[in-house]
DNA sequence: ACGTCGCCATGACATCCGTCATGGCGACGT
DNA sequence: ACGTCGCCATGACGGATGTCATGGCGACGT
């Protein structure tokens, strides 16, 4: 009895009436948990699921979405250059990135890239249909902390090959390492290295590291 | 039967016969997105929800669930202290953790904290009803692979001041500042450093901290 | 055409870091 | 009581690291 949803007029039986949705995230719980969610809205379906960014234009050309959910850190390629190639194949398809970290440089990219929106997994569950809705008609969904966040930071002062150069260094290898998979001079390196510490205004590797890293300037 | 549940057989009404669960993670979209996929399954029933590890043995008081699904990366406190916590206060509540990251070492201290299992958030969604009802029977549930795992690599070989010494230099800081900060000498830290070096099989200290963080061997 | 900027390189210097030997202290198990 | 182990400390040594000055190259905008 109480299942006659009041549903927009017109639409009786078929799903046209229905936004579309594709989800991309590489943890099959929270995608099936998003999927659950997602599912009790009356106007939303989810039509396709994903776990690799790699694989996510091709099921949106078969599923043809209005909307993607996009995490960021996924295996094969990560949210942004997935949301830029989504863009670029389907126009109109629209991009809301849902990600777990909050990095400033993060935002910036996938907006650069296309996205419609950007949330943190840290808001409420019951926003996100919202912003689905809001995404699907043509607005964009920003965090507003965030956003704020993103302005006072901005862009990254690194250049390609600090970037580059502070990337590898992640991993914990010495300055020859970094040499030898760059093909550079060991002074190059540290050069480049002095440069990035510089501009991070940290006083170690490491330190510069974990705020590029935290700042979202880092590669994948 | 061992168990002296007193229950009515034939119970079609109250929320008897359900299983009690109680969400702790940080992150309100995936914890709502669970409450959703968990909802969906007729004898399970979420009776509470924190973001904090230091307010699940309060909520836990205050509800009786008989599961708990436990984040393990949480502000206040960690899932891993939160569940020896709540095995301490109620021992007749189990405990499932639900981790992003499957680190041997998380796995060791949860289950010595007294989980009754352990599963990662790669999982397919319709095993996790599966596994709240195993471990509310008293079962235990294990990820294979990473038993597999957690058991090559054996438990931490560092000693409680190469641990300490070794998370304090994950922010980056300088020999100096760890001495600082545990008011011990500069040649102390540099030798616990070098002894963890060693064990670890690492080469630098960036790398130790990359190993030991990923085998799960850091604090909070 | 010129200045600016990013990129690569070299060399030198002060400092930091990782290693080792050595020693003292307390806790623990046999 | 003795040996073992973790913890703290000191001192010394070689190598790695961070900084600076200097220079050459190509791309870009005015």
């Amino acid at each position: 009895m109480t299942q006659h949803v009041t549903r927009p007029p017109g639409d009786v039986t078929g799903p046209t009436g229905r936004i579309r949705l594709l989800l991309a995230d590489d943890q099959a719980l929270v995608r099936g948990a998003l999927a659950a969610l997602l599912g009790l809205e009356p106007d939303l379906t989810v039509v396709a699921e994903v776990d690799r960014g790699d694989e996510v234009v091709d099921a949106a050309r078969r599923t043809r979405p209005d909307v993607v959910l996009m995490d960021v850190d996924m295996p094969g390629a990560d949210g942004i250059t997935a949301t830029a190639a989504v863009r670029a194949t389907l126009p109109s398809c629209r991009v809301l990135v849902v990600t777990t970290f909050g990095r400033p440089g993060y935002l910036q990219r996938a907006m650069a890239a296309g996205a419609s929106g950007f949330v943190v997994k840290d808001t409420p569950a019951r926003q996100l249909a919202d912003a689905v809705r809001r995404v699907h008609s043509g607005l964009r969904v920003v965090d507003p902390a965030l956003a704020a966040e993103s302005l006072a930071v901005g862009a990254s002062p690194l250049s390609a090959r600090e970037t580059e150069v502070l990337t590898r260094s992640r991993t914990g290898g010495t300055v020859a390492d970094i040499a030898a998979e760059l093909h550079l001079s060991e002074g190059t390196v540290r050069n480049h290295l002095s440069a990035a510490i510089g501009k991070t205004g940290a006083r170690t590797r490491a330190e510069a590291v974990r705020i590029a890293d935290e700042n979202g300037w880092l590669l994948a």
